[in-house]
DNA sequence: GAAATTTAGTTATCGTCAATAACCATTTAT
DNA sequence: ATAAATGGTTATTGACGATAACTAAATTTC
């Protein structure tokens, strides 16, 4: 065992057969997801930033002021699951909840200033990160897999 | 709410700002893989059959009698969750351990023949649903992105 | 304008799942 | 022969996410 982070995963091992799977589409999303997953902890060091805490800090910055029930809708979280995620930064100072005038009920999610310097960190460290990840492909060829990802994410709902 | 299945994610609301998450092609991936597996659970109609359950009974119906540590190596899996996972299929007259002569601690693991049927089902299904996934692109384009897929998903382990 | 309904948010409870640890049986090394 | 390693299972635990139930405040309706 020389590797001790990152599970030292070998995607696909030549002495076997995978069917037909390394010809699916989605096979290949999946794999590639779970490389970015992996990576993206060594990268970050603490392993309890996962990709989706990450997001939420993102979303916050760009739009301050957010409610909560909006920024699941945003992230694709159920109202407790927005909860727990914004208690997490909450936690460690970097999101404050501060009561909006016009409605009572509900709070506005703001970055502190500990929150901002932690996400501008996060930034550097996870677009260094992701520059990795590709970098095996040439600029003109990242752009290409860019445009074609854009394209299948927003299809059609089916 | 029209949509019954695949809860209807919208991928982006143009209504906010996703900050850098839309540049980083980590995060496309991630999007990618779950529109992949909302899509696969509808196809498969089974909610049970995940796309790791999918693939064990692919790999094994491409090399039959592997260990199971084998399998769990291939699909990076835990002995414990290989094993759960045989089961499961097992449960289901789809796979059968077979005592290895030769070693009597381990357990060639081999298609039964309603496993090879269910196979032969599910390989159709699944190709079919991986095509829709990626009806937008032209022939070129498809095959250009797992070109690039691939390269990515080989790449050094970093 | 009071009662009923809806909405924002939190808390509680549950089920799933995967990982670790502990364990048995068998094989290999010393 | 004994010790160490390996294949497999079972038990236990912890992390998550989902639903349900609840509070508080807003909105609707008559």
């Amino acid at each position: 065992m020389t590797d001790k982070q990152s599970k030292g995963i070998r995607m696909f091992d030549p002495a076997f057969d995978y069917g037909q799977l390394p010809s699916l589409t989605g096979f290949l999303f999946r794999k590639a997801s779970l490389r970015t997953f992996a990576i993206f902890g060594d990268a970050v060091g603490d392993r309890a930033i996962t990709p989706l805490r990450y997001s939420l800090l993102e979303v916050v910055g760009a739009n301050p002021g957010l409610q909560q029930v909006q920024l699941a809708g945003i992230l694709g979280l159920s109202k407790p699951a927005a909860t727990l995620a914004i208690d997490f930064w909450q936690t460690r100072d970097c999101l404050s909840r501060r009561p909006d005038a016009r409605d009572r009920r509900s709070r506005g999610i703001y970055l502190t200033e500990a929150g901002q310097a932690r996400l501008d960190d996060l930034r550097i460290i996870i677009a260094r990160q992701d520059a990795q990840l590709t970098e095996m492909l040439s600029e003109d060829e990242l752009a290409l897999l860019k445009s074609l990802m854009q394209r299948v994410i927003e299809g059609p709902v089916l």
